[in-house]
DNA sequence: AGTTATTGTACCAATTTGATACAATGATAG
DNA sequence: CTATCATTGTATCAAATTGGTACAATAACT
């Protein structure tokens, strides 16, 4: 499906899909000591978005969410947890749609099904980023991971609903550990308290950090890890879930 | 509207709704140191349900939940949240659904947009109770308090919607200081605790409450509580919000 | 062997929380 | 009019948690 034919085909004769609802998902990585969040950047326009999508009408939320994920990063089974619906009234334009479509080579017609008005669900994914291999949609040249403070204007309210998730999961952090689904399978506790740090916005000091992660009874030291560096080489940990 | 024909039509010519997207409300009130929820009984049959209602093409989800809340307590500008999404595939169930329309006369043909899919966006809304009078909407012969141990079977997932709402009430509880919307203007402080000890489901130490409530700086002292027992009057307090 | 930077942990002060105690006070009973 | 009673507002102290500093251990480099 890359001929623009094929793409128009696709996109008037859609499967049959839960009208009036669409999800988008902000998806986190870590990496470099940078929090990072995946967005797409529409053909020959110059938009960006949150990798979104559609509900199969025998499919359920949570499916539809994964599905949309794994389509974007290769990964099945991610973290991911529903934090708001968008429902504005307005909160699309009819206008930005067009020139997306036009992007591609295609004629939006006045009826077709995206110039409704639709709600959407937000997601926010937390993954390794180690693991994730993005890869754009049908409409889009590239979906790329961009660290926090760099984030483009993002269409409709796509600033908004990713303003929300980080929100969200600085709230969550502490209650949920759910920070752990950022980091790969072993990890230093300096990565772990970066990780903290990046995504609450403030510095923590080492020593108590240290103390209340061990002291929640969650990780398992592995073994040294030999850094190279000239100094005390630090122990590796891993996450063990209840 | 109250003939059946009035309703069949109205059902049948509905102004345009948002499709495949309904709202439902967990309503809480207070009374008698007991947390209460509002529940519909639906006309000639068994079923129970949380209030719920759908959305105008024209109208923020926002707006549509306070509408429906609204329509039964008689309350504007209502307190409530969002707290989630309830989507799966096969959360409601067509049988029913005849019968409750049956139960007010109405033959519903195999194509009418209720035996449709529908998510539902949970709001979860705290009322004063003294303030609300509850009616019934036309599907419904009652519209009615009920104890949290004393909740009915309730139809599809609503047992679930209620729960969750409770679960998301009793997180936000501290870190929102929304327990105050359903309380009167007025209160003690003892009944402020029972509210607390209610919606946490567990006894608080009386002394530490106090101290921690008039803590946060978001009481107003007002007056003495004559209340004719034979002890101590009690002192009123108001929240003073920000 | 000495230097260096970072790690794991110990330690103490400050703050918060849990639990008990007690004086103050409206009403009632004698 | 005084004694009694139940509940309120507040004080107090111990226990637990948190914030901040210090220090020995150690892997690699000089």
């Amino acid at each position: 499906m890359t001929k623009n034919t094929d793409l128009k085909e696709y996109w008037e004769s859609k499967p049959r899909l839960l009208p009036s609802v669409s999800i988008d998902c902000v998806t986190l990585g870590f990496h470099n000591n940078q929090l990072k969040v995946l967005l797409l950047k529409y053909k020959n326009t110059n938009y960006y978005a949150l990798p979104g999508g559609f509900i199969n009408m025998d499919e359920d939320l949570e499916d539809a969410a994964q599905r949309i994920l794994e389509e974007r990063t290769g990964l099945r089974n991610i973290y991911l947890e529903q934090f708001h619906v968008f429902g504005n009234k307005s909160r699309r334009n009819d206008e930005t749609h067009k020139q997306i479509m036009a992007g591609c080579g295609i004629e939006m017609k006045p009826n077709n099904f995206l110039l409704n008005r639709f709600i959407s669900i937000g997601y926010y994914a937390l993954i390794d980023f180690s693991k994730a291999t993005p890869s754009p949609d049908e409409l889009s040249d590239s979906c790329e991971w961009y660290d926090l403070d760099k984030i483009p204007t993002l269409m409709f309210d796509h600033n908004e609903i990713f303003r929300k998730a980080l929100e969200t999961l600085r709230m969550m952090l502490d209650d949920k550990l759910i920070g752990f689904n950022l980091l790969p399978e072993t990890f230093t506790m300096n990565e772990l308290q970066n990780l903290y740090e990046t995504i609450l916005g403030e510095k923590l000091v080492r020593s108590n950090f240290q103390r209340k992660m061990l002291g929640l009874g969650i990780l398992e030291r592995i073994e040294k890890k030999m850094t190279g560096a000239a100094n005390k080489a630090p122990y590796l940990y891993k996450f063990i879930g209840g």
